[in-house]
DNA sequence: TCTTAGCACTCTCATTCAGAGAGTGCTAAG
DNA sequence: CTTAGCACTCTCTGAATGAGAGTGCTAAGA
């Protein structure tokens, strides 16, 4: 996997081509090397170099005679073997700690949302930040509240201390009484099951009670959807869409990105499926499984809530500064930890 | 404001430039417009007719010797004189109103998102929906639940039958019969009171009770704005990024479009300020009051809910099948009316 | 053996030019 | 008032040209 095989003047060469690329948005030609005193060498000496770095495939010329450009390889070896995360300033790393700090009262999703516009407005990226998903969550109790008419409003908290809603129609208007003997039946069945089990834990023990109190436990059971399932707009967000849609290299991408705004479960599945638990993962053009991303990096990390993970990351273009992102990622994916584990 | 200053025949051939310039995007020819059958003409004639049409405004030539393009005007005299919205097909009709009443059931700002969703798909553009503002409900009743800890859960039910809820951290665990007494007291205090007073009239009744419910109040009273202060995201939603990023023409005005689905307040601008309470309206070009808008055209109505508005509407280029969005957004707006009213 | 100066070579980019094509405006006749 | 005919204008495409950038190669020097 590694390819620790250039020499540490190949690679001070790569470090500067990929850097001033990441700055130039142009090729990079051996005497801009040279401007640029990363190495004390003539521009000839550098060109030999830079044809082994492009017959090892790190680096290749768009035509003849243009300056170098880094390829997914190059970029792949800077990021494994060159770059070093960069350290926030300390003035950085309190706004982005206070900022985070404010979003941990809220819901889960809430937070997500927080995450993405926090993580854009420092990455200056388009920023994706999905909430760890409700299903494993066990549910601690249920609650059951009459409104007017037949709505009923049902409320479940979980053992992580998530709370969540919904308003039911109930085919009559319950009693007061009944609601709280069928709140404090349906708790005794589900207290610990996990959210995935509930539909099924009602139905098996449905058939156990009789007439009024069957009627909510039923209305119960068909809007539990609606209180559990969650919708993907609560669990994903995105945020800065400006940022990556002003860079003109992906103006052709427009339809592609557009489809992504569309289909957040879309978008949601670049920084899912390569978030490991715990660290920086940095997909690179064409590692991404999608082909249209082919000029897209995509820099992910992940944080935890109880016993599940939630993702969060930047996709950009593959010309970015992933020292600077890494970096981010993994404080704010720090921070996140830290203030989450505190909530019970 | 009108301009009945056309002939019949003037008409008849802006018509036909307007119609086959919209599905064929380039300018149309004097002879495109004879082949069409839009006339017994010939070019020649058609061609002294367009001239008028061009000292008039409504049709311009994008260099010497092209054919004709409409301008905003033309456009606004097609709109407003010439064009007849397009009803639906009966399937579509059902399509439709099949899709808007599922969501009828859900809270307003779903049913928002599902009306942006709906029209992004018959329209095939993006699709902006704004629910009503939740400032002017009044307020029907507050409850209060315990959950664990410290956390109650406050529900506040409207006149027009919308619940909005929040978490409240207290800074002690207060007992069930101090909430059912706090609860009732500030219920007694706001029932009948629109939402955007409640702040201030409770502020005014705390001085009136005591020790034990006095802490309960104050913490609802520190946690209203998360009942009530609705955010952006549920209030306005868009779909159909993919329509208008997909449009070559827009590719220059793609960081434009960026800004606006970050900052979903200003996309709701354009839907808001333009949208009269019943009726549709149309916005042309440079008749929008962002420059960067100068080739698109906004097509908005609105709906009722209790006494309050929302709106929605859809943005495409200039270049878009008016008499369609218009008969769509029309149906649209009769079939929410109708099924929001059913709503007590 | 490694480095470097020098130079020919290649490719892009901008400019210019010419010819084809599209569509108009004008004129004169019906 | 309408229309046929035609000259005119403008765009678009492709070819030709020259400048500029940057390389690869060779041969000399350390």
């Amino acid at each position: 996997m590694k390819k620790p095989d250039l020499t540490d003047r190949e690679e001070k060469i790569l470090r500067s081509i990929i850097e001033t690329h990441v700055r130039t948005a142009r090729p990079v030609s051996s005497s801009a090397v040279v401007r640029k005193r990363s190495v004390e060498l003539s521009s000839a000496t550098v060109r030999n170099v830079m044809r082994s770095l492009e017959e090892k495939g790190l680096i290749s010329q768009p035509h003849t005679s243009a300056g170098r450009v880094p390829t997914d390889v190059g970029y792949r070896y800077y990021v494994d073997n060159i770059m070093q995360p960069l350290t926030l300033t300390e003035s950085e790393r309190a706004e982005v700690r206070g900022g985070l700090q404010r979003l941990t009262g809220d819901d889960i999703g809430s937070v997500a949302a927080g995450v993405s516009r926090t993580i854009s407005e420092f990455a200056r990226q388009l920023a994706v930040a999905v909430a760890p998903p409700v299903e494993g969550e066990l549910i601690e109790q249920i609650r059951l509240v009459s409104l007017d008419g037949n709505r009923v409003l049902a409320v479940a908290t979980t053992r992580t201390g998530q709370t969540r809603s919904a308003v039911l129609k109930m085919r009559e208007h319950p009693s007061a009484a009944d609601l709280a003997k069928a709140a404090g039946l349906v708790s005794e069945w589900l207290t610990g099951a996990p959210v995935a089990d509930i539909e099924k834990k009602m139905k098996d023990h449905l058939g156990e009670v009789g007439h009024p109190l069957r009627d909510v436990i039923a209305g119960l059971l068909a809007g539990s959807p609606q209180i559990f399932r969650v919708r993907g707009g609560e669990r994903i967000h995105y945020e800065g869409a400006r940022y990556i849609l002003s860079h003109p290299e992906f103006s052709d991408d427009a339809a592609f990105l557009g489809e992504m705004f569309d289909d957040e479960e879309a978008l949601a599945e670049l920084v899912r499926t390569r978030a490991g638990e715990g660290g920086v993962t940095v997909t690179i053009g064409r590692e991404n499984s999608r082909k249209e991303m082919k000029r897209m990096s995509v820099v992910v990390g992940s944080y935890r809530v109880g016993s599940r993970f939630g993702q969060m990351g930047v996709i950009g273009p593959t010309r970015m500064r992933y020292s600077r992102l890494v970096g981010l990622v993994d404080y704010i994916s720090e921070v996140l930890d830290d203030l989450l584990s505190e909530r019970r």
